[in-house]
DNA sequence: TTGATATGCTAAAACGTTTTAGCCTTACCG
DNA sequence: CGGTAAGGCTAAAACGTTTTAGCATATCAA
């Protein structure tokens, strides 16, 4: 059940491959075809269900119309939901995703960007970690449109669009401060990616602008890879040993993993220990008290993007790049 | 900055493009191919960086390494840590994911498999929705390994790998009867998917084996793609106006609009009033109280998808269809 | 009448691989 | 010593498109 090629339907309708071509194209009027052969080779392409083999046009022309994703998890709803939108974006523009998670490892990350590359993607939309640099840097050189986001690479001239970590988390600590919190504690990560060492310098500034003193012993950095079981523990440890009436968590599993510590220690959000999370979730609108969030832009980003991604394609010479901050929201609950 | 192809390497070697090519596919004893060659090729190839276009090895030998995944909604959790164990099995076997949503809509169903059949994806995971029956049908008949999942069609002859809805949401009507549970309301969605309908079904039955009668107002179909705001109204309405001590929700996305509802009118889950979701999601273990959820093994699911993939490919001749049914779990919670 | 221009179409090269068929040596066997 | 086999390599076709260059014929202005 071999499928059909331009081959048979130039054949079928008695005419040039050439000519079919065009008419696929929508170039037919330019190179004046006359609108018998139109019609008659467009009723033939539909009756025979012929759809053109994208490789081969792939192949020739050099561009694929797939955009490669490099993101940290698609299972992280943070990234499964900007995935949806840039998908459905770039969907309506006649682009496909195609995507892949590093898990934050440089090695995977290094060797997806090779694999997008002899994919010939059109473009790369990555959510980059520290270590990758030259390989990005050489899809720039090579004229390759190249969009980060989430996080940046500051050695890097690529642009990127991202949210405004400092400020959003430079604001929660404001806020615990305003309702009389002192000792504030930071539960966050240890990977060394930008926009989590903004949320940290955010939470150290606010303290710092309001004369309370940094202490090194509240800012819990939990392992990046490690089992959930044992950040539960390093949390319980913090909480349970420290002095602390509120923790800014600066990513919402780290927050989830924090819920379930108080459950289990009975402790209770509320007036006398503040809980912010970055990056909103589900599970947070539904907790009982309902727990306070740092919402990013999705869509904004998302958007913004698509924006860029497509000027960077619709134009041949090189375009500077770019930096889109958005600003984040900290919606507070109960 | 064109990028180096298999007869720069042939020239700078000094031999011909034939001879890169079996080296690089690794067919040089085969082909015998001297060792000083082989060295003196892969010496240049390590050090130039060449990597061999995916694209034009695709138009030659007809396959892409690339499995297209078709689903609902990558944002939906269910099916983003199902794309995500996918992912990682696949790639692990030398093949990359292109997904897509179809947001049940039958018409970008049909077109995502045309893109894909275009792209001569290797082979076809999908999430269907009714309406495609002929669509798969003809991906089957031109010898495409297809896999369906999560939901089947009963009227294709495909593969598939599903958990075994049936008895999870009867097992879960019968747990709520056991505990002398006699009013127990069903909120489902509106989409004819067999996997929701094995939901009602199992409801169904499990209050007949017992001797109850089913109550068709007990059962809301809540309409898919509306706003959950109003979602939220339905629900309500049905909970405040019927005689209700239990409630099995068919998706875990309406179990979440129906904890908010419970919280709107303070009604609090417990001992008089019973609530299981279909599918599991973070927030419910952090619920208060917990609530408890019928997990499916999406490790397994995955797992076996791979499997079925990779058998599929590496016979040319058709294999039978395999239908596995994997058991989900029941997991209650306080 | 002549050259130019427009109209309608096509042959063939090119994109970068894989693979078939086969060429030339040298070695070996009987 | 003649024939066959093995070893070491390569030319060229093929995959299915797009696109350049160009061939006829008809029309038209001068």
């Amino acid at each position: 059940m071999k499928s059909l090629s331009i081959k048979d339907i130039a054949v079928k309708a008695n005419v040039s491959i050439t000519t079919v071509s065009f008419i696929i194209n929508g170039k037919a009027k330019d190179k004046s075809i006359s609108d018998a052969v139109i019609e008659k080779v467009e009723k033939i392409i539909e009756e025979s269900g012929y759809k053109p083999n994208q490789i081969a046009r792939s192949l020739r022309t050099g561009n694929s119309n797939i955009i490669g994703l490099i993101i940290e998890d698609i299972s992280n709803s943070f990234f499964s939901r900007i995935a949806r939108l840039i998908e459905d974006k770039a969907y309506k523009r006649g682009y496909k995703i195609i995507y892949s998670s590093t898990e934050n490892s440089v090695d995977k990350a290094k060797e997806l960007i090779n694999m997008f590359k002899s994919r010939k993607v059109d473009a790369y939309i990555i959510s980059p970690i520290k270590g990758i640099e030259e390989d990005i840097q050489m899809l720039l050189d090579d004229g390759n449109p190249v969009i980060l986001f989430d996080r940046n690479l500051s050695a890097v001239n690529a642009s990127y669009v991202g949210a405004d970590h400092f400020n959003a988390s430079y604001q929660s600590i404001q806020n615990f401060i305003d309702q009389g919190k002192k000792n504030i504690a930071l539960v966050t990560t240890d990977i060394n990616v930008e926009q989590i060492v903004e949320r940290y310098d955010g939470y150290k500034k606010a303290l710092e602008d309001n004369g309370i003193k940094y202490d090194e012993s509240l800012v819990l950095k939990i392992h990046f890879n490690q089992e959930e079981s044992e950040t539960i523990a390093q949390i319980k440890e913090l909480l349970q040993n420290k002095q602390i009436d509120a923790v800014l968590f600066a990513t919402n599993y780290l927050a989830i993993s924090g819920l379930k510590v108080l459950k289990q220690i009975n402790k209770t959000v509320g007036a006398d220990f503040g809980v912010i999370a970055y990056d909103d979730h589900e599970a947070f609108e539904l907790h009982t008290p309902r727990i306070s969030a740092i919402q990013q832009p999705l869509e904004e980003i998302a958007e913004t993007i698509i924006k860029l991604i497509l000027s960077q394609l619709s134009t041949k010479s090189k375009l500077p790049a770019e930096e889109v901050i958005i600003p984040s929201r900290l919606v507070l609950r109960d």
